[in-house]
DNA sequence: CTGTTAGCGCATTCAC
DNA sequence: GTGAATGCGCTAACAG
């Protein structure tokens, strides 16, 4: 147990323990084969050597590493460092590693992230591309060999197995309870975004205004705090003002929930308020506001459960095709009631 | 560019290109000592077999894994995510990956985990202890040969450096703004806890109280919303009610605040608030919640930053006494003046 | 400039 | 039950 220079290797072991290495192997391995006395003592001399077996050395016999890389946008976002938990819990309990990096959604450094995972030999991968269309992407994941799991966005083609919770489906339900609501002009805010999800939703706001028989009215330009401003005021001084709003993502359920306060604009009563995805204070803050949730940790978990199904089934022809058959697992959301869009939930 | 069972290697690479794998080698490092017109045709055949390099092999020859180990309690906790998107980014800057694993807090996860870790031999490991004093954990730090850093918590002992942020200050500081305010009786909520950060934010606030020749009264009752509700109503109605709180986590503030918002206490007028460490959502709140806010990402950068500092310059003497001698770097903290302490920010 | 060779630490034959 | 020898993919000596 003493501060070393080197790790201790199996023949070191072998020679304190005065066997073949061999033997310090098996007894690593799970102790098959072993007296149960020479196990013990091997067992001994390796813990007080402080010895652990050098993955590396296993991995360069053609084992596999233990280590599954996960590419995601940003590691600080609350989604996807949600996934990541997930996934991560699912590794662990599959006896491996994760192997984080950000994307921050750029292609270019995505693609560089993939081909170092690569390079480490990772098992398998989850990624959440950052453009679903990218030919770099695609041509990467053609040429690949191991299993490759898309979190949130699809890619196109379906070049691999999706994990993605139905964000048309969601957003439309979410448009059809504000319509029950019996709100008069729902405006949709997409927030600034070229991202997959976001088509999804827009898709299910239209979809739902569609069938309801009412223009769907679409606005893309809020980024930020001041350009919510500036789009609610407009909207609000203009011939023909929003009874609600419906936003399609956190950053921009915020906003606009900030310039509506700030607006002195009574939620729901002057104007509703329904965003899609949940997050940590909706429920705290006055009023509460109503949300189309995610099953955020549930995608993560499903994308590892899928990654590792593939992994030790990868000879079984029958697991594989049934995970080829799912190329797309849709996840279902859930409308969370709470008071910005007009209903008094009890609690 | 085909998709094979087994990858390329380097002497499947070298007979396709009629060269040595030295030779190839030499390419893949950089291209030194090869000419120009072999390295072009090398590279050109790497690429069309979609070689790269087995980072396991590498490893064995004696080289670093260029992987780095984070252990932390939560992935999904937005302090420990932000922290990790931050090593990751210095991980990312020296050619470096990042492994993630979570210990919820269990030592013995923990020490799993390390060990994992290190047979997996990572260069270096970020960990936030889950207990300070676990003797587990100081034997294991002890042995090791590679270099260590803790953040947020510092190691029993000072055993390994530490990147923390200076929660006794901080607390000190918050309580003496309410002090300033001019409350009366300003009552700590620690929440449950038995960690480091929030001892030394105790001692903080009585340190401020004593020295403004109060009397500290701490509660350490609240662990969820209705605790809070009781502890919070108990004092209410009790012979001297409180003026001003101080919360000594995120959770317990949220908790007081619903609290609060639900018994309709105005804030800051009846009782004021201050919290230690920062959300995302305390400014939108309504009022605004002043907090004492965490340098959370520089945490995680100088932790990271120090690790390769000691990863690189372990040889060189004067930079790893450099390093010795700041065992603890304390990063300063800020008072995030918003409006439930009863400041009045212009913006 | 380029190629040959040895050996990193381990699991795995195959003997004993 | 046990051990000696082989080779995984790569880089670093060492020759040419």
């Amino acid at each position: 147990m003493k501060k070393k220079g080197t790790p201790p290797t199996v023949s070191e072991v072998a020679r304190a323990a005065n066997v073949g290495t061999t033997t310090v192997s098996r007894v690593i391995n799970g102790g098959e084969r072993v007296s149960p006395k020479t196990l013990a003592h091997v067992q001994r001399v390796i813990d007080a050597m402080g010895y652990r077996p050098n993955q590396a050395a296993r991995v360069l016999k053609g084992h596999r590493t233990k280590t599954i890389g996960l590419v995601i946008p940003s590691i600080a976002d609350p989604f996807f460092s949600s996934c990541a938990e997930a996934a991560q819990a699912v590794a662990q309990a599959n006896d491996s590693l994760l192997i984080v990096t950000a994307s921050h959604n750029d292609p270019h450094s995505e693609l560089e992230n993939l081909n170092i995972l690569i390079s480490h030999r990772v098992d398998g991968l989850i990624v959440a591309p950052a453009n679903s269309q990218s030919e770099g992407l695609r041509e990467l994941l053609k040429s690949l060999s191991l299993p490759v799991i898309a979190v949130d966005r699809p890619v196109a083609d379906a070049l691999v197995p999706s994990v993605v919770s139905d964000n048309f489906k969601g957003a439309r339900f979410g448009t059809q309870h504000l319509i029950e609501h019996g709100y008069k002009r729902i405006v949709c805010l997409t927030g600034e975004s070229t991202l997959f999800t976001i088509h999804e939703r827009m898709r299910g706001y239209r979809a739902a205004m569609e069938s309801a028989g009412r223009a769907a009215t679409l606005n893309t330009s809020v980024k930020d705090y001041r350009s919510a401003e500036y789009a609610i005021q407009s909207m609000l001084s203009g011939p023909n003002p929003p009874d609600a709003l419906f936003t399609l993502k956190n950053s921009t359920t915020i906003y606009a929930f900030e310039v509506l306060q700030k607006l002195n604009v009574s939620i729901p009563k002057t104007i509703a308020l329904l965003g899609f995805d949940d997050f940590e204070l909706a429920s705290t803050v006055r009023p509460s506001i109503s949300v189309i949730q995610q099953p955020v940790e549930e995608i993560g978990r499903v994308a590892a459960e899928l990654l590792f199904e593939q992994l030790l089934g990868i000879r079984s022809v029958t697991t594989q095709s049934k995970v080829k058959r799912a190329r797309l697992v849709t996840l279902e959301t859930r409308l969370i009631q709470r008071n910005s869009c007009g209903c008094s939930p009890s609690n």
